[in-house]
DNA sequence: CAAATAATCAAGCGAATAATTGAATATGTC
DNA sequence: GACATATTCAATTATTCGCTTGATTATTTG
């Protein structure tokens, strides 16, 4: 009977287990790097690169999530590669930033100040976005680096990294509408690019949404690589 | 233009922000101020002696909550009652727990430690629940604070609050099953009450979801007191 | 208007935390 | 087996956090 707990003790920790999550949490530093894992799995020093950190420091915060369970490291060879534990904490994440944008509104004000340069940046609808694709009608392009694409993109969606897109600007249409998205409404990376491709006199529009934002509606996400990606890529090549 | 911002600074506010979230889930005494309010309002003293704390180390956790707008605080006379800011944290802080509880085995090995004494309480199965009380054949008690019950209880419950239970014993059919409940997992309520009534020699059993989680699946939700606890309540003032 | 009550504020202390730095531990390559 | 690379560990510092104590601000009651 000596590992009997009293009333306290069974409240106080299991009150106590549950804040193990709520401070993995509580780290801005430790949400950007849920955040980009919930795109796809990554190594220390891309991550620590990604999230301008030191990799000590990174590391750290790494082993954080991990303790509260909600990463989980894989040694490949000299690399440890980290990744979401489940794709529960993906939607749990998304949940968590929903309620987060619906208490604060200080979140939606940021974004409007961040956004006000580039005047509206004019979200799509994302419901009509694949039909329009398929009819050929607009161009969505993935600007996510192109290990994120091969995880999850939105059907139809060109490869295209933002990276790369100053250098192939004459795979796309003149006369095409373009829709460029990326990890979310806190990935600077479509905002970009819109504003690139505007300044180069294209019709860009972005779509705020995630391709986790995408599959939460329940609208169809595929993986690998699209033949039209890979046309492009052999293009490219010759 | 001086209002906008650069990348760098959209980034880590944005995630800031959200850590103010995570930070106010960070504590488990805030996560036990939180899942008593999920259950009914309450003024700073009642919180401060239902978590044993000070009032004024009360005080500043709502305040942490409320700047996070997980609660909402509105001056009663000389009273400060707190209460949720929006049902939808009461579904959030399930869909925390619930996650929790999938990721932290430790948390199901606390629970089984605290109840090996009490042999197995029984869940019992909640969707035959409403059934079994409408036909008679068990007999659902509602062991929480009167206000808790009155703010929602499971359709059929009687009010039962555990201070009262030994008092009021003869109000309970010696033949029938007996069902308790209250807050949910992390709360002793209905573990207590089972045992009381074992001792005494009734057949009892707990429901470990909390109205909150019944109301999750789908099920319906009462509110204000039943007929059957305002009779056994004027039985008891003759 | 004074007394009592409810809650907050302000100051202070010890413990926990984030980030830095440099050393240590694996792992793969020459 | 020496060397380079990826990651973690350990020690340090500045900061933040949780809690206590005592004073202060509202509000009701006598």
């Amino acid at each position: 009977m000596s590992n009997l707990i009293d009333k306290h003790e069974f409240k106080d920790s299991a009150y106590g287990q549950l804040a193990r999550i709520g401070k993995a949490l509580s780290s801005p530093k430790r949400l950007e790097l849920l955040d980009l894992l919930c795109q796809t799995d990554r190594t220390v020093e891309i991550l620590s690169r990604e999230t301008e950190m030191t990799v000590a420091n990174t590391s750290q915060h790494l082993q954080v999530l991990e303790a509260a369970r909600l990463v989980r490291a894989k040694k490949q060879g000299r690399f440890v590669v980290y990744s979401l534990a489940d794709a529960l904490v993906s939607d749990f994440f998304r949940a968590f930033r929903v309620l987060a944008e619906d208490r604060l509104a200080e979140i939606e004000q940021l974004r409007r100040r961040f956004l006000e340069a580039g005047a509206d940046l004019d979200p799509v609808d994302a419901e009509a976005l694949i039909d329009r694709v398929q009819k050929g009608e607009v161009v969505a392009i993935d600007v996510r680096p192109i290990e994120e694409y091969k995880t999850a993109h939105i059907p139809g969606a060109l490869a295209l990294p933002l990276q790369e897109l100053k250098r192939r600007l004459s795979e796309l249409p003149r006369n095409k509408e373009i829709v460029a998205y990326c990890r979310g409404p806190y990935c600077v990376l479509a905002i970009d690019a819109v504003r690139l491709l505007r300044a180069r006199g294209l019709r860009a529009h972005r779509l705020e949404a995630s391709v986790q934002d995408w599959r939460a509606r329940g609208l169809p996400v595929a993986i690998g690589m699209e033949q039209s990606s890979i046309k492009a890529l052999q293009r490219r090549a010759r």
